[in-house]
DNA sequence: GTACGTGCAAACAATTTGCATAGAG
DNA sequence: CTCTATGCAAATTGTTTGCACGTAC
């Protein structure tokens, strides 16, 4: 079960308002964030830097992870919670370019890539671009 | 053959110092560099407004394109020269964690992704982050 | 000579840090 | 009660804009 509280208590943090407040907006929403789009809706509730501090908290413990973007904004999604201790290493995204919003891909397995001798990949990140289902 | 000159003209571009001095920095580090990277490398010569102003005018001409990275600092690289109109559109980029650099895996190709019902892709990147040769 | 590139100043935006206080456990 | 999270101010860094001048062509 998937709620903020839990997901807090599990990484031993301290519950708090803005926490379970933005833990909860990426439960709503469903899609990569900015601290932009955090600002937006709870500047009224919580301190800019607040929300930054939370952000980064959230990055150590592996609550959310980076979602690339080729804006240039930082934007962070959930991590899928089943994998506890094994996180998972391969990020799917898929971005509109209508409506902007770049969403995690989770079902989909990302193919084996060979890499050139000597290197050793550790983890992937594949961001697809193009147009959503509900802008098409 | 690829140099500076010929890029720049290729693109009817302005022959400038400013310009030349970029376009071989990429060509001599062969790794995405960060607008902080040039600055460094170039204070003394141009204006840090000036290099902001000429990769946004290579990236319109699509001679660097943007390189996706997690540390949030916007990189870019050299667009391969070989398709000239028929740009690429799919990169795959490897990010070392110890030495930190970026580079493009020109010679890789992307496997096909299975999209869910519904999604229309239109370009692809990869990043793949772990340990490059030199560093392991 | 004309149009575009550059330098400089300044505005603006994104992110981080220091410190005092409030609140969780 | 103790330790950490928050708010506020300010510093730092990244990026854009306006304008006057210089330069490629």
């Amino acid at each position: 079960m998937v709620n903020p509280h839990t997901i807090l208590k599990s990484h031993k943090l301290r519950i708090t308002d803005c926490r379970l407040d933005i833990i909860q907006e990426f439960l709503d929403r469903q899609v990569a964030l900015a601290h932009s789009d955090l600002e937006e809706k709870l500047k009224s509730n919580f301190d800019r830097v607040t929300i930054y501090r939370t952000l980064n908290t959230f990055l150590e413990q592996d609550i959310i992870h980076k979602v690339l973007d080729d804006s240039g904004a930082t934007k962070y999604a959930l991590c899928s919670h089943e994998d506890e201790h094994d996180h998972d290493h391969e990020h799917v995204h898929f971005k509109c370019e209508v409506c902007g919003d770049t969403s995690c891909l989770e079902d989909i397995s990302l193919p084996g890539v060979k890499l050139p001798k000597g290197y050793k990949k550790r983890e992937m990140s594949l961001l697809v671009t193009g147009i959503c289902p509900k802008c098409s």
